[in-house]
DNA sequence: AATGAATGAGCGTTCATTCAT
DNA sequence: GATGAATGAACGCTCATTCAT
């Protein structure tokens, strides 16, 4: 398998090969998530995806292995691309608070950005038969422990109760997001996203109940 | 298509016949749901479902219209039939905050008990192409609607704050408890789901923020 | 995989039932050993087979793993099953050149009789990647095992010369038959094959050479 | 098509020209042996043959016009040269019986030599859809002459029997040697297959029988 | 001449569905 | 009602061949 990511040469000729390669690859990626995003992995086919990609069938097979390849190359390059994104912004902010709203910013600025992305990751990560078991595993969890380190260093910084169950905590603040997503997605992706981070913040950090009847 | 659940005839043989049939129905039912559970909804053959149930191929068509009807049925029957069930545990309980933790407990109570059931409704809800939509819909929106009313109640009692976005705050809940399933189901489901719920109540009124320090 | 040579049942309906099953396997493989003769293992399709049989083309599936499987049915029931009968021509004789020549008679005769079995067995004995090299190490053994022990016995009687080297006279024997159904099946199968039973016995014996001149 | 072997020019450039080419088409012509001695024709792909020999796919095709010409262009020039040498083999010597012993002689040399000759060859002959009928049957036919001029020269040198099935001899000649170059081939090669020359003309020229017992 | 990416026809195989018994 | 053998449409994938570079 060759590495279409990797920059060789910097002659003319090999740059514009490397970039027909490049387009081709990442036409037909393009064109699979578009028809996975549509109908599912398994009701897609290999043609509908040649077609939409534009290319022969036999073509797809000059860059995937097979089907499931082209699924298991959109989690290893794509969207694992996203999750490393998660992690530059959280750095770019100093306090808990604002690691958190920054986080969630840029959760639901890509996938509003790239909407059939986050429709094969919603269907896939829901799948009961895994076919990127692996790859799912690894994301969820840099995910998960990048809350938790927020988490934890809010609780060092006084704004976060030590009281919590850092792995239900963790679930909680994933699904509320996710579930977001989901919504949007299911309701046309009409409405923007990304104003939701902030809100959701609120709500992650003062739960629903009022301040005074803290009681329940 | 015949309704095999109204109640048909009263003569001893009768009933007899009924019940013999609904065991059929429930017991192919049942098998495709585990079936379902097991591989997803593509990757399950009839004949597998058949096997499992114990009956012929061919005798899956006298109760179901083709493979896709028995996911209707499914929702339609049997996913309905629980989320019914959440309002039962509603409407047992008088302060918002209580049907909440009612309504969440009842519902890791529920998908606990059935595990297969858990996989197939979280398997469905997340796919592209929903092959039951308007019955995913509909519960959806029976639960979302439930929750609405105890925050409505809520803030009427003074315990929910009303500064809230209703739509948002919906999502967050569904979302947190969902996700906490899930995770449930990918870890092997080795724990006490239930134990999860007032935790959950907890967070979901208190978030996760400091009392003192409420000022995010 | 079912067996569908075992003697089942004994009623009217079982027989009924067994025979109609024998028939269609039996018809796919005949089907199956025509097409293979005509066009080579290779070159035939699953389809063709199908036609000729005529069956649908998942219909084979029924009675056969894959195409390959066909091949390996063939020779572990048809094929084995003519060589079997060599055993017993040869039993059916006493002395050395009586059991040479019912054997090489048979051979004749059975190749004759079924023509398209011996236009797959020859192809497949010489194939140079065998689909079914067990078995036909297994046949040629059985064939060649017969060969050595009328060549055994006969010197025991004192007709065959001692001088020998075994091992290669029954690759010579087997050869020299192998070859005039080679031709003969060039030749468009139109002479009788049998008739050329006797002058190679006799060539065996005696080789082409003068008895006046044996001093080569 | 290109008659690569006609000898074109004589400039020393296009002396080179004609050798890197012939280079070339011997290199494929050598690899594609190769490749279908070890696979079959119909189990090899042109990709395996263009690695083999170190040259790109299309190049193939600028010396053989497709897949099947590879065969035909070896039957028709390698395997014939072969075939050609028997002949001068053959009137190298002056008596039928060292005639007889030096075409075998060399056959077995020449097949021992040239182990993916010899199984290419033995597979396509025994082939049923023969893709190379034309060339087979003339270099057979060839063969059988020799074996015939041979047979006939013995009987008027009177070393040979007199009443003999010529057509019969020959394929009894042919069938033998066969048989035994195929036990070499399926063996491993592992032994010289030289030294079967002489007891191979022993067999055929008295037979295995007694001389006292002649009387079959 | 040489390349190898691209093509698309063609094949083996699966499986939802039917229907004679 | 119950069966399961039979069907054939549909799909994933291969590979001989072409052709722009």
């Amino acid at each position: 398998m060759k590495n279409f990511h990797k920059i060789s040469g910097s002659g003319r000729s090999a740059i514009n090969t490397r970039e027909k390669i490049n387009n081709k690859y990442h036409r037909i990626l393009e064109a699979a998530v578009k028809v996975f995003a549509e109908q599912g992995f398994f009701q897609s086919t290999v043609s509908q995806i040649a077609r939409e990609a534009g290319v022969a069938d036999g073509t797809i097979y000059l860059y995937f292995k097979n089907k499931e390849d082209i699924l298991v190359q959109f989690f290893s390059y794509k969207a694992r691309q996203v999750f490393a994104r998660f992690r530059e912004e959280v750095d770019g902010a100093d306090t808990a608070v604002d690691k958190l709203r920054n986080l969630i910013h840029r959760h639901l600025q890509e996938f509003q950005n790239d909407r059939n992305m986050a429709m094969v990751y919603r269907a896939e990560t829901h799948q009961n038969s895994r076919l990127v078991e692996e790859q799912i595993k690894e994301m969820s969890k840099m995910y998960l422990d990048i809350v938790s380190e927020i988490v934890e260093q809010g609780q060092g910084e006084g704004v976060i109760r030590r009281d919590l169950y850092l792995g239900l905590v963790k679930r909680f603040i994933l699904g509320a997001v996710d579930e977001v997503i989901n919504t949007w997605l299911h309701a046309g992706s009409n409405y923007d996203l990304v104003t939701m981070a902030d809100p959701l913040v609120d709500l992650f950090m003062r739960g629903i109940g009022h301040n005074d009847a803290r009681d329940f």
